[in-house]
DNA sequence: GCTTCGAAGTTATACGTAAAACCTCTGGGT
DNA sequence: ACCCAGAGGTTTTACGTATAACTTCGAAGC
């Protein structure tokens, strides 16, 4: 209390703990690791436990994983953590890791330019698997040589190699908005899409182009933007003000972009929902941090997270994993409504 | 080509270079760490590399961890990712970090809920060091006594044990608003104030409060929201909708808070900001994305992660850590405004 | 009274790497 | 002719843990 303590030169080892216990470090490990009923007796087992606590002892992972062949870790390979979305995926996988003793470590792939570094070397500790985003399509060709499981989030069924996958009903979604547009009138659209190279983003294309095809008397151009707010409402506003009849509706890949085609609105003086209507995608904080509210597909990022962590597990344990889309949901807010009375028909 | 590969029941070790290239472990060794340059000729060398390259061998890191007692990994304490101020903390973090050979580990700490896990269970590999957020206040009494070196962000100067210190200039920052809305003429304040216990959202209340209090004839009220925008609008709704005269400044201690306040005074039918003005602050994506665009503070977020990470290198290495505040900045947008014309004294 | 058996440990070993310490051979200086 | 230096390796060891294999001992069975 009164000197500063001894410098730790050296964190106390489990044959410190042995030596303050009188007993041998193979009996350290058995009771701290929950082997002993039957090989020490309680008595024994609580002298280690006082001893290991009055050390302030922590077994030494690295050497732990070096003797059970398995570091409990795995690569959760997103594309940028600032997207609310994925950092939503991990923090649902990062919560079953930790129910399973597992951590997460993440590898924030380059977006295709810049040097796409090694993704093991994010990782200091070697790998017992990989979770990878099909949108950080980058670093996936050194990852699949690596012999390690691999589940893939949100990608193309047809791709090979897998050892789970975890999927959206992403399709399903974009139909909820078509249908949610088409109930409310509209017939002559705009869909806003991502530039980003990615299977979801090509379905959710092919979805409303679908849907909206086999209703006649409809119309649909396609814009594409870079993601984020301000391409979003360059790309809107460069076709909201092109000559010929406007459309009514502007359906959006994403949220963000969605908010960018918002703003686009009101810098031509067009009221969203009243002149225009505009969904999202995702439903992120932002579909609701702006005016009006956006109409947008709810994801179940965490869920994601979870549900490819455990299906991580599963693999890792021989087991099989949990198959199935995860259903998706539209949510009508308040940036989608009927068409203008005096809107042309399509 | 024409059968399955053989199932790699064990990946090769540094041994099994050996064998293939005919040296001995610790040539393999001695040439992948780089450590050859007289000790081994070139030939040796290429044929060692050609070696390890043909059977795809990958260095067991557990093993060199054990080895080196380091494993050049650092856990980064923050409250979420999904705030994007702290997702770019991360992201800076890791891209110095990985400049070093250096990973990084997340540990999303609780917020003060919830039964805190274990901090470095979080981890699979022991850790070098801690850089640790002061909003993350949860786990740090059990990072404290690990006796690792622990690098605090944007955290009170008073607090003792800590081996560097990385500071923004928040106070400054704050300055600047008030500066900048008592420019504009507006006495009659609220401050928005940001519900989290922190050292960063004091110094923000104390900085307004007393540069305010240095003008005669202001006045300021502080109302408190929970981190959201839903929370932020419904307290703003309920300041504005007070008896008495109306406040022409709403100075929020973030953006998100911000983002709600503007739906708020949108809701009462005051414009933004010919009636109202409303400041944010830390400059996340949302500033820009809602109308109008926010009035706010630029935080060098990912300047925080880097400078956070390298002063935790140069504690590692004995060298001193760089020292003094991160510079904020202004960024006067559209949601700051004059007052209107009739608004009564303060 | 001898064997057997289970409880309660201990001893010994392996995991894969890095690096210190050691060995061998060749050419050059004297 | 002898020694020495240095290049170019090899042998050996240690890191801290988990666990298989072994030991010891007291009591129960007959």
């Amino acid at each position: 209390m009164t000197s500063a303590p001894q410098p730790a030169p050296t964190r106390p080892t489990s044959r410190d703990v042995a030596r303050a216990a009188g007993v041998s470090q193979a009996t350290v490990s058995l009771v701290l690791g929950g082997k002993w009923p039957g090989r020490v007796s309680e008595a024994t087992a609580e002298r280690v436990r006082q001893a290991a606590h009055g050390l302030g002892y922590r077994p030494n992972l690295a050497a732990r994983n070096l003797r059970l062949g398995s570091t409990r870790t795995a690569l959760l390979v997103v594309p940028a953590l600032t997207n609310e979305f994925f950092a939503r995926v991990y923090t649902g996988a990062a919560e079953v890791a930790a129910e399973h003793g597992f951590g997460v470590v993440l590898y924030p792939s380059p977006d295709g330019t810049g040097p796409a570094r090694d993704p093991f070397a994010s990782a200091s500790a070697s790998l017992d698997g990989v979770i990878a985003s099909s949108m950080a399509a980058g670093a996936l060709d050194a990852l699949r040589g690596a012999g390690l499981p691999l589940v893939m989030l949100d990608s193309d069924p047809a791709d090979t190699g897998v050892a789970a996958r975890v999927n959206l009903d992403i399709a399903d979604g974009m139909r909820q908005i078509a249908g949610h547009l088409l109930a409310l009138g509209h017939r002559r659209f705009v869909h806003l899409a991502s530039a980003v190279d990615s299977w979801t983003f090509a379905v959710r294309g092919r979805a409303l182009h679908d849907t909206l095809r086999s209703v006649p008397g409809t119309s649909v151009r396609t814009v594409t933007a870079a993601l984020d707010v301000h391409a979003g409402r360059v790309a809107a506003e460069h076709t909201l003000a092109a000559p010929g009849p406007r459309p009514t509706a502007l359906v959006c890949d994403d949220d963000i972009l969605a908010a960018g085609a918002c703003k686009a609105a009101r810098r031509l003086g067009l009221r969203v929902p009243d002149d225009l209507s505009v969904t999202g995608f995702d439903d992120l904080a932002l579909a609701t941090a702006v005016e009006p509210e956006l109409t947008t597909v709810r994801l179940p990022a965490e869920q994601v997270g979870k549900r490819g962590m455990r299906a991580l597990l599963a693999v890792l344990d021989d087991r099989p994993a949990e198959t199935g889309s995860l259903p998706v949901h539209l949510v009508a807010r308040g940036s989608s409504a009927p068409p203008p009375a005096d809107a042309p028909p399509a």
